[in-house]
DNA sequence: AGCGTGACGTATA
DNA sequence: TTATACGCCACGC
């Protein structure tokens, strides 16, 4: 409740199983920040190689893998989420609302 | 203490 | 349906 944006945005990612994804925006919700989206991107990228959280679950509010340039190559992110059962075409999650994992519908606000 | 910066999202045309 | 426009705001200079 009392500590800073990106800590709580590692929280929230920590808990993203794999097999889903969930979306940039769907988390700044759920940390009752609705409007800070990309915010929750730029957390994410500077998490890279320090946080050790699965960033990879997380795309933009259509499945789309935009954050894809942040990783060791380009194409980490979709091997990533192929790996771990996800249908993907040209760095886009198919059928994308059976795999969206959305953090208010499994987490407490509270214990964020 | 400003100010530029985005791994976004939504509203328009 | 595909583009472009713009609001957003924590963080780091």
């Amino acid at each position: 409740l009392k500590s800073d944006f990106y800590r709580r945005v590692y929280a929230v990612v920590a808990c993203i199983p794999e097999g889903k994804a969930t979306s940039y925006g769907a988390i700044a919700r759920f940390l009752g920040s609705a409007k800070s989206a990309r915010l929750v991107g730029t957390a994410l990228k500077h998490s890279i190689g320090h946080a050790p959280i699965p960033a990879h679950r997380v795309v933009n509010s259509q499945g789309l893998l935009t954050g894809k340039h942040a990783f060791e190559t380009p194409d980490t992110m979709a091997c990533l989420l192929k790996a771990e059962g996800l249908e993907l075409e040209n760095d886009q999650i198919l059928d994308w609302s059976q795999y969206f994992w959305d953090p208010a519908e499994h987490l407490n606000p509270l214990d964020f």
